[in-house]
DNA sequence: ATAGTTCCTACAGTCGTTGTAGGTTCAAGA
DNA sequence: TCTTGAACCTACAACGACTGTAGGAACTAT
């Protein structure tokens, strides 16, 4: 159990040095002990932190409800109430962003099949391409499920 | 069919003013007309293609795709063979971000029933939440389907 | 001693917008 | 014609959550 630098702790956690200097930086890992040379020296209690960061990351909590959900770890007598609450938040968060995304797979699905169809037919020109022509539609009449049109409901899903 | 401001296409096309200049900024509308007085007019190829730009960004399509979707547009005469390739290439991106998001919303539903359990039977407090548990878990024991450890899985989903 | 790796700070870049500050132009009414 | 107020202009900063780079200092092994 001898203490960590920072980059055997970004080992241990499969996180990047950077990453960790970053948590340190928006006030999410405490400021670790410094060596005589000014290196980081992480202990354990960072380490756990750090893991706990990491597995809600993966779980895509954003940084500011991971703030919370650390801060309510740090009080273990408190209810649990928030902490549930929390998380149900970005549960739903997830299904929503999950229902949206099967819309544009079944657009997009099938967009790629009609072109698909048309391709084998022989008829591979531009001009015909459905791709362009649904995304040129402006009347968006081929959509079925018109649920991309809702304000913003694709944005962001990055990836 | 006369001449539209800046704002007047945002609304027609559901687009922010800010979103159009950053279009033009970045070259993917082409630099209108302008008054007298400096501002911008639009005619109706830009109106189209704007609208071509928002419903691709609404299938999540990123700029760069939408670019290059927009060059093939230019070209009738051109197999659409790539088109196809762009669209394909996007959907499956949209496959593999459904399934990485049904993977969490399965740890985040059985984390979450599991605190309301805990909860019921009166064991309310943060000591014992299992919201809490699970993320601190650094052995990741808890997590029936490991998808989430892949690297990165959860990343940039956003929303 | 020296070479190679890891560490340090500070800052810019990513993506696709959105927001702000500070100023100019336009359309309508008095 | 003048005035109000909305819409426009440029330029730049901020968002989230990192990631990358530059330029240097400090460890570790030989």
């Amino acid at each position: 159990m001898r203490p960590d630098t920072i980059g055997s702790l970004a080992r241990e956690t499969g996180s990047k040095v950077q990453t960790i200097r970053y948590y340190e930086a928006i006030g999410l890992l405490p400021a670790p002990a410094r060596t005589a040379g000014n290196q980081r020296v992480y202990a354990k209690a960072h380490r756990d932190r750090l893991a706990f960061i990491r597995h809600a990351r993966e779980l895509g909590f954003p940084l500011d409800a991971i703030r919370e959900l650390l801060a309510l770890g740090d009080r273990p007598d408190q209810p649990c109430a928030r902490a549930d609450r929390i998380a149900t938040a970005h549960l739903a968060r997830v299904e929503r962003k999950i229902a949206q995304l099967e819309a544009l797979r079944g657009e997009l699905a099938r967009m790629v099949a009609r072109c698909r169809r048309a391709q084998q037919r022989g008829q591979a020109r531009i001009s015909e391409c459905r791709v362009i022509e649904a995304l040129a539609d402006h009347s968006h009449a081929h959509c079925l499920s018109g649920a991309h049109q809702a304000k913003g409901e694709a944005e962001r899903f990055g990836g």
